[in-house]
DNA sequence: CGCTTTTGACCAGCGC
DNA sequence: GCGCTGGTCAAAAGCG
């Protein structure tokens, strides 16, 4: 469950979407994903909470056997093309950039529920829970970009599960890192 | 042109 | 069998 303004949530890999449905009991409709990796089944379902529009479900089903395509270097370098060369934590890039990303945690067995890292909700006015890595695009230029890292205390707070699952979360968190 | 989204149709499972 | 519901298919449209 992730609050989010938005219903697509970017978690790094590449979905296609087949199918909408309205659910009973929800006035929002589901929306069926399938990850567009050749030979990897792994599909997800997202839809909006009626008792928290602003929150989102996403259920994924299966597991990647592939490695996630955008998370690493290409979807920051898109990103950064598109907002080059002011790219700035304090800016506005800098929370353009949190509101569309989260992250998927590892660790989600077969067909149950995973946890969406989101940082919709978290001012980037500090560096200190990022890395930052170097870029160098097809032209040979070099950009100092920013990584997000998954750590303590980054963004943890913004995921909305029960505190059952949530202690466990924070019981394993080194695992998930 | 290739890929994605939209959307109605279709199908399976379930309860009555 | 019938109706309801959730999940998937596939043709058409949209987009870069």
């Amino acid at each position: 469950m992730t609050k989010s303004e938005v219903d697509q949530l970017d978690d790094g890999y590449r979905w296609r979407k087949y199918g909408q449905k309205a659910v009973k009991n929800s006035p929002y409709p589901r929306s069926y994903y399938r990850c567009t990796a050749a030979s990897c089944g792994v599909k997800k379902r997202v839809e909006r909470s009626s008792h928290d529009p602003s929150v989102v479900v996403t259920t994924y089903e299966g597991q990647h056997i592939h490695p996630c395509p955008t998370t690493t270097r290409s979807t920051l370098a898109s990103f950064m093309h598109n907002n080059e060369p002011s790219f700035g934590f304090a800016n506005v890039s800098a929370s353009q950039y949190s509101s569309q990303h989260s992250f998927a945690l590892p660790h989600a067995s077969s067909t149950s529920a995973t946890m969406l890292y989101n940082s919709s909700t978290t001012p980037l006015s500090t560096t200190s829970s990022f890395g930052g890595f170097v870029h160098q695009d097809h032209a040979g230029n070099h950009y100092h970009q920013q990584e997000a890292m998954l750590r303590d205390n980054g963004l943890l707070q913004d995921i909305i599960l029960p505190s059952n699952i949530m202690s466990n979360i924070q019981d394993n968190k080194d695992s998930f890192i």
